[in-house]
RNA sequence: GGGGACGUACGCUAACCUGGUAGACUACUAGCUUUGGGAGCUAGUCGUCCGAGUUCAAAUCUCGGCGUCCCCA
């Protein structure tokens, strides 16, 4: 990659150069489109800036963690949810769609959920000027809320399983610092869903098909991940156990993709959530949820981009190929023309096509959509006209090459596949370089002193030893690696034999 | 959870310390000339986060709110 990155610095430098008395001049304004920083070193500022030049929202909304999406950035969402939507209807969800406020009776019935959201949930207390008869609690997530009615949707085991999710706002009051995506007080779209079943074990199947999903949905994103299961003292709050989708921001931060949980028959129980088995006997059914939210736009956006801004995945771009012509005088409308008619051309053959043809520099338009990820450029000029080519400029690589327009789609077909190839290489390598593994908490001191990343240790499954690991090294659980044995001694005891991985860093 | 810094036009920034005409750049609007890596000229538009206090006078000093960023747990 710092290859590449040199490649292109040196052809800018050339030109420049070539441009003589003018390379000056171009230097003056830094306060234009794109920025130039850093992505790893200045993280915070790479990401705010990004997001700016990249339109995806606009942090301005004077109301804390809370955004006001742009067309663009909203029209990559909403591709990427309906991927999740896909992927849910295939594997058997159905779609639904529970309210917003939730009365403080349903709340509160299951007592560890009430003590883990109550303190950031939004309530409404008021109507007007009159206060409310009872508190309406926003929801933070909505198992009391979908539970309390799916009770009476369940009758017997013909009703099971039922699985649905819902595509939401929902509203929690983060005291940290917000981050747009990242970590929001107003999420704008949460994708949760939740399936009952008749026995632990069909629950148990759930978890499996649900990580998968998630494995696919992650995978087409190509954003990397490791999968954990959160140590005992740390579950959702409600929760027998859950399994979560781990990421790096290039901040060294850990970040919490998806969590997948089993809730067992704690809400069950709480809710009634009961299906009859025989004439006078009833069954509590066995509870799944899982959620992922636009956290992973943003994550996408962390992994991918470089100093110059987004680069978007194809399978994520509102535009695969955006077509900037060069005017010449005197050729304007011929210029026009075919340059419609190639994007029209490859509108047909399925790519999400433009032509820029706003009145500005070509230069300028260069660096805008290069700051908006968009894969691939088309540069179309008189000289195209005359040769029936075309400059095909690849947004990963930052590289220029000709090609036939006769041949212009499978050209265009085939860097797409390769900007997705390449944009997964570098994502792997990308988390692999965060991961560090160490085998005793004192290595892990002498060696780990950055702090740029994630860091496993083995551990021997006890909660006395992850909780001294967590305090010697000053680094809190993130989770361990399930069904993968160790050969080591447990960091913290010394014990060997049945020791797995945990991890630990700062989370968002 | 604890500590620190900051808030001036869409954005970036000057004036703030030492109270007294808010000034550049960028963007935007109109026109002309331009367009192969951030075009030029001319003429314009837009601003002191909110509230209170001190004062003849507040962008500037004080307090509160809201918002933003950073560091530590």
């Amino acid at each position: 990659m710092a290859k590449e990155d040199n490649d292109r610095k040196g052809k800018h430098e050339k030109e420049k150069a070539d441009a003589g008395q003018f390379a000056e001049k171009a230097g003056k304004g830094s306060s234009k489109t794109t920025f130039s920083i850093d992505k790893v070193k200045d993280f915070p500022d790479w990401y705010d800036r990004a997001l700016e030049v990249g339109a995806i929202v606009d942090v301005r909304y004077p109301v804390k963690g809370m955004n006001v999406w742009m067309p663009y950035g909203y029209a990559a969402l909403n591709t990427m949810m309906s991927m999740m939507q896909e992927i849910m209807n295939r594997t058997g969800h159905k779609e639904t769609y529970f309210p917003m406020l939730i009365p403080e009776s349903i709340f509160g019935k299951e007592r560890d959920f009430l003590k883990g959201f109550k303190g950031e949930a939004f309530v409404v207390t008021k109507a007007g000027t009159s206060d409310l008869a009872e508190k309406l609690y926003v929801r933070p997530t909505s198992e009391t809320v979908i539970y309390e009615t799916v009770r009476l949707w369940i009758r017997s085991s013909a009703d099971l399983p039922l699985k649905l999710y819902q595509i939401v706002n929902m509203f929690r009051h983060e005291t940290k610092q917000t981050r747009p995506m990242l970590r929001l007080r107003e999420v704008a779209k949460f994708k949760e869903a939740h399936t009952f079943h008749a026995t632990a074990e069909e629950a148990e199947a759930q978890m499996k098909e649900a990580i998968d999903a998630y494995k696919e949905f992650f995978d087409r994103l190509l954003i990397p991940y490791i999968i954990v299961r959160t140590p005992s003292w740390d579950t959702f709050a409600g929760a027998v156990y859950n399994i979560d989708f781990i990421s790096v921001i290039p901040d060294g931060k850990a970040i919490e993709l998806a969590s997948v949980i089993n809730l067992g028959q704690k809400f069950a129980k709480a809710f009634n959530l009961t299906y009859q088995t025989g004439e006078n006997s009833k069954e509590y059914v066995h509870q799944t949820c899982y959620g992922i939210s636009e956290r992973e736009l943003g994550v996408l956006i962390a992994v991918h981009g470089d100093n110059d801004g987004l680069i978007l995945p194809p399978v994520i771009a509102p535009i695969h190929v955006v077509i900037v012509p060069i005017m010449k005088k005197g050729k304007e409308d011929a210029l026009r023309k075919r340059a419609g008619e190639i994007r029209d051309e490859l509108s047909k053959k399925g790519f999400k096509a433009e032509v820029d043809t706003r009145e500005k520099g070509a230069g300028d338009k260069f660096y805008e959509w290069e700051a908006k990820g968009v894969p691939i450029r088309i540069e179309f000029g008189p000289r195209e006209l005359e040769t029936g080519n075309v400059v095909l400029y690849r947004r990963d690589k930052q590289m220029k090459v000709n090609v036939a327009q006769s041949n212009l789609a499978g050209q265009i077909s085939e860097a797409l596949e390769d900007i997705s190839a390449v944009l997964k290489e570098r994502a792997d390598a990308y988390l692999k370089a965060r991961i560090f593994h160490f085998k005793t908490s004192a290595e892990l001191m002498e060696k780990y002193t950055e702090r740029e990343g994630i860091v496993g240790l083995p551990w021997c499954s006890d909660e006395k030893c992850g909780r001294k690991l967590e305090e010697e090294i000053g680094i809190p659980t993130i989770g361990f690696v399930p069904d993968k044995k160790l050969n080591e001694a447990c960091a913290s005891c010394g014990e060997k034999g049945h020791t797995v991985e945990m991890f630990f860093g700062r989370t968002y």
